[in-house]
DNA sequence: TTGAAAGCGCTACCAA
DNA sequence: TTGGTAGCGCTTTCAA
């Protein structure tokens, strides 16, 4: 015997298949003998409401897709937005998933109302594509100028963050601040590396890495800075192996040189000494991106634009040398 | 006016929409002229299928569900797991979706035609009311006695690689050798701690950690062992924060202290000297839970337990002394 | 090989 | 507040 039907609950209960879909979604319309008894025949034949004909029926999935940033690994950081979203999304009855990075991820565009995405770079020929293809998309982090607009953005104020950091950097003795950037293909690439270039408090020395560098790589460009008294790492996960780099030249770090993180990551949590760095709060954006999302869907359309806030956290590897 | 419908591209290709139906799936029973036509006139109206039509009539969901353990973060390594879900089940035109953590999963399993998790707990009771549920569900890792049989299982021979790795120290002069252990409640965890218990090479010295410990919850972990020659840490992660130990403690990781991470994580790859890591191949493995489950759903049902092969990098971490 | 038509299970409309 | 019913778009069976 297969699952039961709304039509075998309404039947069991006495009632129209009508009243039944409205007692079960708990909505006005029925007298509140009718809803219990429906209520007591779906929990009596095990009701589960099939997806698939209520979606067919309301014209739409249920389900919104996240499509992340390719690459060969997954980040700490996005992961955690991808289950922000999900709970999010699940606490308001949608399913998320994410999009297959192999194979072409518009292939299942089909299967969702609209899409959630993050730091799209101008190089990324299938953000674009999803752009271009009339999905309602919200997107964390501005899109560069030369894609199309989204239908939201959710987005943090990188300049004021990384102007913050440089600032807190000097006020703890640094003067010459190394920076480890980004590709600048990303608004918030971009905008940490203007405010690192604008920046007046103290001599800066940028040296461009990888998205997600590999150890060696980060060594190298640590090695090309000369005599800075303070790093700070951007790419999520980099200051693990700047901080190895540093103890390999008996530097102490947090008093010789001063050391900030970009991304509060897991490995950064993991460092001795504590890592000052910036909580993006990954879980809580996601969750804003899926509601914004669903507003937008459900029609409820907020401020198309909104700014999400982060803050450092000042830890022991920026205590520098003038306070003890 | 709204998306195009079978019915529209039949109208066009002037043909029913049996055959169009049929030309668009590139099955047989549609001459060639029929079907070139058909695709022709859905190129042009830009037909997309819609998805929950044809759930509905072919009765499935389309998607699977990921089952994560439940905690505050996402370890990096769960991260690879899913998006090998989501690959592989894209690959075959299957959705998949990340059942959330907050409320309950369960309520997101009418969405999906089976299940796929892994490390299950028996202290978990979400996975114990899934498994109970009677859904398909695959598993990677086996799963503990006292809960039910899961439909398949895709599992690894945690005790012969732990054995593998305690044997490898030995042979690079260990004697005394330190293990950060995780809670044996999941399958695996009780493997390896059983080959730690069991093997006679040295003397072994046990340590139970959190299943995602902080970083003081690690060293004072560390501080327990007495005078070991090596560790091995366990849960993902972890060896950050016990090289940040040993390094405190002016040992020589590589050389007066081994270590090895039972876990190939990201911030493992990050550290220096390069860590002695067990590849746990989560992206293929979770590609193998997927193909595994649809396998099973298509009725192509195999093996209902496969062996998943991964071994151990061994790097800088484990040389030792008497090799230079 | 082709076309007609039933019907998957649900929601929403309309009339009572 | 109730019940009857149309119909969402697709796949599949059945006859031609």
């Amino acid at each position: 015997m297969s699952r039961p039907t709304l039509r075998d609950v309404a039947t069991r209960a006495g009632v129209s298949t009508a009243a039944a879909s409205l007692a079960l979604r708990d909505l006005a319309g029925v007298s509140a003998s009718t809803r219990e008894s429906v209520l007591e025949a779906a929990a009596e034949l095990g009701y589960v409401v099939n997806v698939a004909a209520r979606n067919l029926r309301r014209q739409r999935t249920g389900t919104i897709g996240i499509y992340l940033p390719p690459g060969v690994t997954l980040q700490w950081y996005y992961a955690d937005v991808a289950l922000g979203v999900t709970d999010a999304a699940g606490a308001r009855g949608v399913a998320a998933l994410i999009l297959p990075q192999s194979g072409d991820p518009r292939a299942f565009v089909p299967y969702t109302d609209g899409i959630v995405t993050i730091d799209v770079s101008r190089e990324d020929a299938t953000a674009r594509a999803l752009l271009e293809s009339g999905v309602p998309i919200v997107t964390g982090e501005a899109v560069p100028e030369e894609l199309p607009r989204p239908t939201g953005v959710v987005f943090v104020d990188h300049y004021a963050r990384a102007r913050e950091v440089l600032a807190h950097l000097v006020g703890r003795g640094a003067a010459r601040i190394g920076v480890l950037l980004p590709p600048d293909d990303t608004v918030w690439g971009a905008e940490v590396a203007r405010a690192v270039r604008e920046f007046g408090g103290a001599e800066t020395q940028s040296v461009s890495v990888a998205f997600s560098p590999t150890s060696d790589e980060i060594r190298a460009a640590c090695a090309r800075l000369v005599d800075v008294d303070a790093i700070i790492a951007i790419p999520d996960g980099t200051a693990t192996s700047v901080a190895g780099f540093l103890r390999a030249h008996d530097h102490e770090i947090g008093s010789d040189v001063l050391l900030a993180s970009y991304t509060d990551t897991l490995a950064d949590r993991l460092l001795d000494p504590p890592v000052t760095a910036l909580d993006l709060r990954p879980r809580e954006l996601g969750a804003r991106l899926a509601t914004h999302l669903l507003d937008v869907l459900d029609g409820s359309a907020a401020n198309p634009h909104e700014e999400f806030d982060v803050e450092w956290h000042f830890r022991a590897s920026t205590r520098g040398r003038l306070i003890d």
